[in-house]
DNA sequence: TCATTTTGAAAAGAAGGCTTTCCACTATGG
DNA sequence: CCATAGTGGAAAGCCTTCTTTTCAAAATGA
């Protein structure tokens, strides 16, 4: 039997608009991700058919499995590239800290960053802490890896503050399950607000300042 | 035109199997609620058929839509179920703390209750914290009615401790945050829990433990 | 025994999503 | 200007699921 009687694309690599063909396809994908952080994050990922992510990214269906294995897969897709920017974000602010700091410097530098980058865009935080859940298996075996990793982080930076005598030593599980309720504690701040009608919110400000105050309490 | 040409199930209230109408009917509603609770709760909720839902039951197709408009409400219906118990179970331990009690013996009587009752059979665990999550617009938003409700006993229940002296006073925003940390951080407690493999699992006893501690630290 | 009610099972039609294939059109290099 | 690579859009085939309807068999009351 014959090979392929069409030709595969990106085969030969001619420039198509000024830009080459990796260049395109880059931005494909990008253009994909960006729509499914939009459907995602405003209509829900149940709700979000593959033709209208693909029309809301201007890419033709059959470009979408250049890329993705399927919709799970750009659920995926999105989530991480959410949590690796939010990492980056709070990695960034915690750098910033001048070590030996209080705890409630160290808080609020990371409860700040970590919010605020979540709700700069409020699209981000209805994928990561709604849209994800239990989206299917995979998806959610994905999740809770990614959301152990981050509190083995977290743990890390909790042994350092009790290194350094700005955090009470504890015991291994009440270590772990204080990570545990600083993430879930913060999950569920950040989705009770963006559930709740703008003008029933209480300033964001008053949110970070409380989960704070709860930190500090915790952390004597 | 005439009326429906059919008979209509239940229309004259005779006896099958020796059970009467209405009771034929409240055991295939049971009967849906189980297998329900064991679909959502094991194979979740993206991956139950009603076809599945009903086989397992023991009901027709017919049957399933005599009590439910389809699959989403039967997941409401399997919700509200679990929380309805966990809510009774809940009041239940706190109304046997005798008042005046410390924090720590209300903080111990409420979460051994509730997560005793979740962990008691998974796969609430499961149903409640990750299948009703996002698994549709009307859904989630019924769970953060639900939870809204849950939040505003615990403020009352917070008030009350305030006011018999076992609570330090704190602004309405510190209050609100910390019952949203409350929930939130037993929420993922769980849910790291019950997602963990059995031979890595802490004691579930350890996680108590550390969950009243952090409560009563926050509390004083 | 017989007419009737109730039942489970299955069929059938409608709807929608997934994935591949096709196609007309555009941009490109020569 | 032309052959061709590459594009987005449309559509077709396939499947699954939902929901309604039908039907034969079982159970009931008289």
């Amino acid at each position: 039997m014959p090979p392929k009687p069409q030709v595969s694309p990106l085969a030969s690599g001619r420039t198509y608009r000024g830009i080459g063909p990796a260049a395109r396809d880059a931005d494909r994908r990008a253009r994909l991700l960006a729509a499914g952080l939009d459907a995602f994050g405003t209509r829900g990922y149940p709700a979000s058919s593959i033709e209208a992510l693909c029309s809301a990214a201007g890419v033709s269906t059959r470009n979408f499995y250049d890329h993705f294995a399927n919709r799970e897969a750009l659920l995926i897709a999105v989530y991480d590239e959410i949590v690796t920017a939010a990492q980056a974000e709070l990695a960034s602010a915690l750098g910033a800290v001048v070590a030996g700091s209080p705890i409630a410097v160290w808080a609020r530098a990371g409860i700040e960053a970590f919010t605020g980058f979540m709700l700069e865009d409020p699209r981000r935080a209805r994928v990561n802490f709604i849209e994800v859940v239990g989206a299917s298996q995979a998806v959610e075996r994905h999740r809770r890896a990614v959301l152990g990793q981050f509190a083995a982080l977290l743990r890390a930076t909790v042994e350092a503050l009790i290194a350094s005598g700005q955090l009470s030593a504890r015991s291994g599980a009440v270590k772990h399950v204080q990570v545990a309720v600083l993430i879930g504690g913060v999950q569920e701040s950040i989705t009770d607000w963006v559930s709740t009608a703008e003008d029933e919110r209480m300033p964001l400000g008053d949110v970070v300042d409380a989960l704070v105050e709860i930190v500090v309490l915790v952390a004597n």
